[in-house]
RNA sequence: CGCGGGAUAGAGCAGUUGGUAGCUUGCUAGGCUCAUAACCUAGAGGUCGGAGGUUCAAGUCCUUCUCCCGCAA
């Protein structure tokens, strides 16, 4: 079969879906038709913004589907109308089985995890928090449980002792785009032994992450906060409560931390600082020195700038 | 028109009932010290986000615009 008889549609929704899209689109593949979420009021305003994945279709021709609902009949007509031969799915949502199973050669999807593990809305998140010292892709054949189809193609990556989550997604978009294209090409040879998941370990999950989630725990050993802080930095971020005399208490996001291992006296959640170089909170087991943190309605800056400014931390507690 | 906070020296902030702009740090030069993210002295650096208005006088009060941030999705 020739490249360019195999018709794709491409489902997509945020930034780390396009450059899927794109290497497939610079490799000459034959993307029909790119399916996205609807355009919606989002952000600071409630400006209507299109999806990254659209901007890109948009920008190279591609027709975009933008369905409110996967069921709805006059979406799946369309979506028939295109007469695809395979579907790929990167960081979209939950397909019902009448889409991902139209085309001849099936519907698969990338996620950014070595499955079975990690299966779930934020691998990536979770491989850090758990502090994981590897991580992967895994294209997989969808069915109808989510994320548990068979493997075609896995590829696992190091995650680097203090690296967050805003590198190692950069690092799993770009291994995860060779790895679509390199699935595409077996698909096309005609040659794929897609193999069922190994559940043989103990399963991590990956759920969805919500604010409450983010919420610091500081009765955590300091290890395993400072991994909570890498896993949600920078998005959407770890936060504590920062409560100033005669104030209200003001969320304080933390982005990166040191970890400090010693044995002291000081009472948890003590704020230490020489009002210059340092800020760092007593935890169980040590120090967490914060090195880049967020006060409510200011920028984020480095703990050096925030001191230079925020004179009155020794009066404050953290919550 | 979703709610709220903000814009003042390179950076981070303060600035009272309106009265000619300060703090910490950084930068430059000099001094001091066995030594330090050390200390001392001096200096440069501001159209107080933009535009209008009120006033003898606006960083401060009023109107409007731009940009940034938090919440919410």
């Amino acid at each position: 079969m020739k490249k360019e008889d195999l018709r794709i549609i491409y489902m997509g929704t945020p930034e780390f879906a396009v450059e899927s899209l794109k290497a497939l689109v610079e490799n000459d593949f034959n993307v029909v038709a790119v399916v996205t979420m609807p355009d919606k009021p989002i952000g600071r305003g409630h400006k209507v913004q299109s999806s990254p994945v659209k901007e890109y279709a948009v920008a190279q021709k591609i027709p975009v589907l933008q369905p409110e609902r996967l069921k709805d009949e006059s979406f799946l007509a369309e979506l028939r109308s295109f007469n695809a031969d395979l579907q790929i799915v990167v960081a979209f949502r939950m397909l019902p089985e009448v889409v991902w199973a139209m085309p001849r050669l099936g519907t698969f999807n990338l996620h950014a995890s070595l499955l079975p593990q990690y299966r779930g809305a934020a691998p990536i998140n979770w491989a850090i928090i758990n502090g994981e010292t590897k991580t992967g892709v895994t294209t997989f054949f969808l069915q109808h449980e989510i994320d548990t189809g068979n493997i075609i193609l896995q590829e696992s990556v190091a995650i680097l002792p203090e690296e967050n989550v805003g590198n190692l997604h950069d690092k799993l978009m770009h291994i995860g785009a060779k790895s679509v294209v390199r699935t595409v090409e077996i698909i096309l040879s005609e040659k794929v032994n897609a193999i069922p998941q190994q559940e043989d370990e103990e399963l991590k999950l990956a759920p969805k992450i919500f604010k409450d989630t983010c919420r610091i725990n500081w009765e955590k050993s300091g290890e395993s906060i400072h991994n909570f802080v890498r896993g949600l930095s920078p998005y959407p971020a770890a936060w504590c409560e920062l409560l100033q005399d005669n104030s209200d208490a003001v969320v304080l996001k933390v982005f990166e931390t040191k970890f400090e291992k010693i044995s002291h006296q000081m009472p948890l959640k003590s704020i230490l600082t020489d009002g210059k170089s340092y800020l760092k909170v007593a935890v169980n087991d040590g120090f967490l020195h914060l090195k880049t943190i967020q006060i409510q309605g200011k920028k984020r800056m480095n703990v050096s700038d925030f001191l230079m400014g925020f004179r009155t931390i020794n009066s404050c507690k953290i919550v």
